[in-house]
DNA sequence: TTGGGG
C-alpha cells in the first residue's frame, strides 16, 4: 500500500499515460518520474520522462508522411555524448523552437526506441515537453511548452540541477573545434560558422562560410611548375560569385568554401537565412594554395542560434578584433617592398572587389603567389620593356590579378636589372628558396609585402566585367 | 506513417 502511495506521490498529473507503459518498465518501479538517460536506455518500448540539455538543434523539416520532423540531441550527466531524440508534428510550430544549445528540455512520455542505437522518439498522440533556459537564473517557468505538458513538482529542483551540471560541461565545447585560422589538413573537425551563401549546381554543394579569423597561409612546391603557377586559380568555384553576392561577404576574414555531393537537409534554411551553424566532422585541404571544406559521409550540419554558446563566443572575439591586417602577416610583414602611397589607408582584397567604385586607389598586404610569365627565358622578355607581368596576388580575403605594367617595371624592380638580377628578385617574390648545401628546399613560403594597386576598367559600357587592377608606387627591395 | 550519429 505504501509503496503505491510513494508511486502515487512521485507521478505527475498525467492523467491519460498508458498503463502498459508501467507493466513494460517492470513491477514496482516508479515510471512516471524522471529518469536519467543512461538508464532510460535500459526500458526500450517503454513511456519516459526525461530532463536533459539540448546539446544540438536541428533542422524543422517535412517529414516523407504528413508530419513535420524536427531533431535534437539531448545530454544529461548520466550520457554527456548525448542521446538523437525525433520530433514529429503536423504542423511546425508545435515542434520545439529551442533558443539555444544548453537550454533544457522536459520529455514526457517518450518511446526509447533501438535501431543499431538508441534513439529517443517524441510521438505526437502522447508525448509532451517544455523547454527552459538552460544559464543559471531564478526564471523557471518554461518559455514554450507543447500542448498536454504538465510540470511536475520535481521540474524545479532538476531545473536547477541540469543549470549548475551545464555551468560546468557547457555543450558547445568540444575537442575537436577549430577556428579557420587553425585549420589541419586532413583531420575531421567541427566548424562553428556562419554561412553566407549557399551555391548548388546538379547536386554539388558549396557553403560560403565564415568565422572572423584568417585561414593559415598555405605552403607551396618549391619546384617551380611553371604551368601550375602560371594557372594558379583565383578561386575555387567554377563559376565566380555574382558580383551582388560578392558584395554581401565580409571585408575581414577568410571566406572559406565547403563543398559536398550529398543533399544536407538545414540547406533549405541556410538558403533562406544567413545562420551560425556548427559543420560537424568536416575535413579541409589545399588546393592550389587555397583552403577547401569538404562535407563526407559522416559529416552534419546543425543549425545554431545567436544566442548560441559557441556563436556568443565567436561573435565576441570578431567584436574584440583589433587587427584588420592578416594574421598570418604580423607581428611585421617583410620589408621586402618599398611602398609611396603613404597616404592610403590599409584595404583588404575583398574590401578592393566590393569597393562601389570600379576605380580606386589602395594600398594592400599581400602574398605573391603566382606569376605570369615565371620562365625565366620568358622573364628576360620583361627586360625589353615591351611585355607586362601579371602577378596573383593574395590576402586571407580573397586573390586578385595585378599587372605591372610594362612603363612600372623598371620602377617595380628597382631599376633596369640583368636577366639574373630580375629572376632572383622574382624568385624573392615567390618565396622560393635559394638552394644552399642541403639541396633544393621542398616548400616555398611567399613573404609579405605592401603593395600600392589602382582598379580600372578597359571598358566604360562594361565597367565591373573590364575591371583590372594595376600595380604602382611599389618597389621590391633587395 | 514519418526518421534516425559517435
Amino acid at each position: 500500500m505504501e509503496e503505491a502511495a510513494a508511486r502515487e506521490r512521485k507521478r505527475p498529473r498525467e492523467g491519460d499515460a498508458a498503463p502498459s507503459a508501467a507493466a513494460a518498465a517492470g513491477a514496482g518501479k516508479a515510471q512516471y518520474v524522471y529518469l536519467p538517460v543512461a538508464d532510460a536506455l535500459k526500458a526500450p518500448g517503454a513511456r519516459v520522462f526525461l530532463f536533459a540539455a539540448v546539446s544540438e538543434i536541428g533542422a524543422a523539416v517535412r517529414s516523407r508522411g504528413t508530419d513535420f520532423t524536427l531533431t535534437l540531441r539531448v545530454a544529461d550527466q548520466s550520457r554527456p555524448a548525448g542521446i538523437s531524440v525525433t520530433f514529429f508534428a503536423d504542423n511546425v510550430a508545435l515542434l520545439p523552437c529551442v533558443k539555444a544549445s544548453g537550454d533544457v528540455i522536459s520529455l514526457h512520455n517518450v518511446v526509447i526506441t533501438m535501431h543499431g542505437e538508441f534513439f529517443v522518439t517524441f510521438n505526437k498522440k502522447f508525448s509532451s515537453f517544455a523547454l527552459f533556459e538552460g544559464k543559471v537564473s531564478t526564471e523557471c517557468s518554461p518559455y514554450q511548452t507543447s500542448t498536454k505538458y504538465y510540470g511536475t513538482q520535481y521540474d524545479n529542483e532538476l531545473l536547477t540541477q541540469m543549470r549548475t551540471w551545464l555551468a560546468y560541461n557547457p555543450p558547445g565545447l568540444k575537442d575537436l573545434e577549430l577556428q579557420l585560422r587553425s585549420l589541419k589538413s586532413d583531420t575531421t573537425f567541427d566548424l562553428v560558422c556562419k554561412v553566407l551563401h549557399v551555391y548548388e549546381n546538379n547536386g554539388e554543394w558549396i557553403f560560403y562560410v565564415w568565422d572572423g579569423t584568417d585561414t593559415p597561409a598555405a605552403e607551396f612546391q618549391a619546384i617551380l611548375d611553371a604551368e601550375a603557377v602560371e594557372s594558379s586559380p583565383l578561386h575555387l568555384e567554377g563559376v565566380p560569385l555574382p558580383r551582388e553576392v560578392l558584395c554581401t561577404m565580409p571585408c575581414v576574414g577568410t571566406v572559406l568554401r565547403v563543398f559536398t555531393n550529398r543533399y544536407i537537409k538545414e540547406v533549405f534554411h541556410l538558403q533562406k537565412n544567413i545562420y551560425w551553424a556548427r559543420f560537424c566532422n568536416i575535413t579541409c585541404k589545399q588546393e592550389f594554395g587555397i583552403w577547401k571544406g569538404i562535407l563526407g559521409p559522416s559529416s552534419r550540419v546543425r543549425l545554431l542560434s545567436h544566442e548560441d554558446g559557441s556563436v556568443v563566443d565567436r561573435m565576441n572575439r570578431i567584436a574584440n578584433q583589433v587587427h584588420r591586417q592578416p594574421m598570418a602577416s604580423l607581428p611585421g610583414a617583410s620589408n621586402i617592398a618599398d611602398v609611396e602611397y603613404e597616404a592610403a589607408g590599409y584595404t583588404t582584397l575583398m574590401e578592393s572587389l566590393t569597393h562601389e567604385q570600379v576605380t580606386h586607389k589602395f594600398k594592400t598586404l599581400v602574398r605573391v603567389v603566382a606569376a605570369y610569365p615565371c620562365r625565366a627565358s620568358e622573364l628576360r622578355l620583361l627586360l625589353t620593356g615591351s611585355y607586362c607581368l601579371r602577378l596573383t596576388l593574395e590576402d586571407p580575403t580573397a586573390r586578385i590579378h595585378a599587372y605591372v605594367h610594362k612603363d612600372d617595371g623598371a620602377k617595380f624592380f628597382g631599376g633596369f636589372l640583368t636577366a639574373e638580377a630580375l629572376i632572383k628578385k622574382m624568385n624573392k617574390l615567390l618565396g622560393i628558396p635559394e638552394e644552399d648545401e642541403e639541396g633544393t628546399p621542398l616548400t616555398r613560403n611567399p613573404p609579405w609585402i605592401w603593395c600600392c594597386v589602382k582598379s580600372y576598367r578597359l571598358d566604360k559600357n562594361d565597367p565591373w566585367g573590364s575591371r583590372r587592377y594595376r600595380i604602382f608606387g611599389t618597389e621590391i627591395r633587395d
